[in-house]
DNA sequence: TCTTCTCACCTTTCCCTACT
DNA sequence: AGTAGGGAAAGGTGAGAAGA
């Protein structure tokens, strides 16, 4: 698998060290995986989505990629037309539609019957979002920890992610 | 200045399809 | 059935940007 050809590459790698050497494939190899495990992440979100428009057709990286973009852009659009629609009803803010979000799943927990260690800790975790979700209403608290973007911020490497970022999807 | 990360390019491998 | 051709993905590498 290694590439054949190396030729006067060779001369101005004369200075990386063996280590270097042996690292360099391997990091390469993590961003790599990092790239697709991102975008079969991506595959899953849009997965009915996209087999809905492509029943028959094969899923290559290069079209997930494009049916997330058209998928952002309707979403983009959508949320234009609901903020309009706020505006006249009740809800004024994207935060209000997120606490409300947080009351449901509350409400939800509370009623299930099965009580395990998981359900116990979710309920605490959503209880515990109520409470800050009414004591402070940055843009920040749109993005709750636990949440995809949250998740992927906090690890080495992914820098670009900001807390406005966040999509409810 | 050194290290780390990212990008772009190239080669190799795998798999699918059309053709004989 | 088998083989050639093509596309997609994997893997390796150099170069340059960015950060410590």
């Amino acid at each position: 698998m290694a590439p054949t050809v190396f030729g006067q590459a060779n001369c101005s790698k004369e200075h990386l060290t063996p280590a270097h050497k042996l690292r360099k494939p391997m990091v390469e190899k993590l961003r790599r995986d990092r790239i697709n495990t991102s975008i079969e992440q991506l595959k899953s979100l849009l997965g009915p989505e996209f087999l809905r428009q492509q029943p028959d057709s094969k899923q290559e990286k290069a079209d997930i990629l494009e049916m997330a973009v058209s998928y952002l852009r309707s979403w983009q659009q959508q949320k234009k037309q609901q903020q309009q629609i706020s505006l006249t009803s009740g809800l004024t803010t994207a935060s209000d539609g997120y606490s409300r979000c947080v009351q449901e799943a509350v409400s939800f927990l509370s009623h299930c019957q099965v009580q395990t260690q998981a359900h116990r800790r979710l309920l605490s975790h959503f209880q515990g979002l109520q409470v800050s979700s009414r004591t402070s209403h940055s843009p920040c608290s749109l993005s709750p920890p636990g949440s995809p973007l949250h998740q992927v911020s906090s690890s080495k490497g992914v820098s670009q992610a900001s807390c406005g970022l966040w999509r409810p999807w």
